[in-house]
DNA sequence: CGGCCGACTTGATATGTATCAATGAACCAG
DNA sequence: CTGGTTCATTGATACATATCAAGTCGGCCG
């Protein structure tokens, strides 16, 4: 493991509070894979051998139901650490995983994750905070799917990306297009439309460079909220 | 505080595994709310001050966005503790709560919550693993909303309250219809017909009383899984 | 340079769900 | 028993989004 990737972790919010020496014995046995855009980390069904912590890239999480297409119910990026909860309860994985762009991806195995967990208070805490994160942004997905139509939506999506201080700003969509509309909740072309929906709300796309030319007119259009 | 209650809180997931010094000095300056249906226990947007228990009743969480008519995230019943995430983080709740029927609530200050949780591991350690189901059952409902039909989330919802080894089984519904229809992301007017949708599947409802008279028939409808 | 391929867009149509309005059933108070 | 209130149902219609089918754009490789 590279000594940047060692300095990355100490600032990480699960693993950075914990000491030294329980970090590293979490590194031990885990292995750091570098994994092609498209690659399927694991499928939802199977049981959680390892904590995924992304060094570098984005992954998504994917669900599905039965042999229908697919949806995104969550972006993971670099030093995130996702599927917490099926290695702490012991349960299999409600969603498959897989990389949405070149990704470094380092795994823990699972017990020794949890064997630390028991052991450090400062791992437990940190754990407990990041679950509380994690809650608190799928009530927000579920709050915009029951509540908001599908250009709120993307409006709200965009407004979490810029600084929503100023009247103008400029951002870039950090995944494809079709990849963000299933996270959304919506087709891909159902995305396109509600791209030009939002151009009365001064909002611009070229490419993956978006251009939000006021940024009022769009909390006020997709009845945005602050609260984090 | 009854002894019948303290008894109960000893087996809670999460303040059971305390010990029991620790779980007095959190009881201190508790306080216990009796409330009749519909009150409103807190409003979304308010800072979290206390840490909630359903001692006996049924509670919702409801979001609005702007003025809009509400939607219900989740309802929580005896035993269940909600909004620690707003309590350990110190953040505004994002969805206001609301009884559904008559509650007696505990209401546990938050700063003193979050002291013993410094503290004591094995509330942590508690916290952590309840948040972890918590996330897991969101995934689940954002996985209904982004896959399913309304008549599919309804069956899913119904397999959720039947033992669905039998073929046949009564349930009963532990809410009003129109609050019912909320939870599952439709008006009321759709939940009776999704109702009558699922009557070829073997699903007939008196009133609250629903019988399920052909059990792997609604699986195959509503593509469950059994994914806990 | 030209042609192909994947990703995105655009338009026409179909479907699901919401909305609006009316009716019916259950419950309570007088 | 009666009238009122609330909640659930039913039907007619409107709207949002999905689906299906072309078409466009841009990058990549021969």
């Amino acid at each position: 493991m590279q000594k940047a990737d060692l300095e990355q972790l100490e600032k990480n919010p699960v693993l950075g509070p914990l000491p030294e020496s329980a970090r590293n014995e979490l590194l031990e046995d885990s292995l750091e894979l570098e994994l092609p855009a498209g690659t399927t980390l694991f499928r939802q069904g199977e049981d959680a051998r390892f904590l995924r912590i992304v060094l570098e890239g984005r992954v998504a999480l994917v669900g599905s139901s039965d042999h229908k297409d697919e949806t995104v119910v969550e972006f993971f990026q670099t030093d995130d650490v996702f599927i917490i909860p099926a290695v702490i309860l012991e349960l299999p994985f409600l969603m498959s995983a897989k990389t949405v762009e070149d990704s470094r991806i380092l795994m823990i195995p699972a017990n020794r994750f949890r064997e630390v967990m028991e052991r450090e208070q400062s791992l437990s805490l940190a754990v407990a905070r990041e679950l509380g994160r994690h809650w608190r942004l799928m009530i927000r997905q579920v709050k915009d799917l029951k509540l908001r139509s599908a250009p709120q939506r993307l409006g709200s999506y965009l407004l979490s990306l810029a600084d929503t201080d100023r009247k103008h700003d400029e951002i870039e969509l950090p995944e494809q297009r079709g990849m963000l509309a299933r996270r959304l909740g919506m087709t891909p072309e159902n995305l396109s439309r509600a791209f030009s929906r939002l151009q009365s709300s001064g909002v611009q796309s070229r490419g993956r460079l978006i251009v939000l030319s006021d940024i009022p007119a769009l909390r006020e259009f997709c009845a945005y909220d602050d609260l984090t």
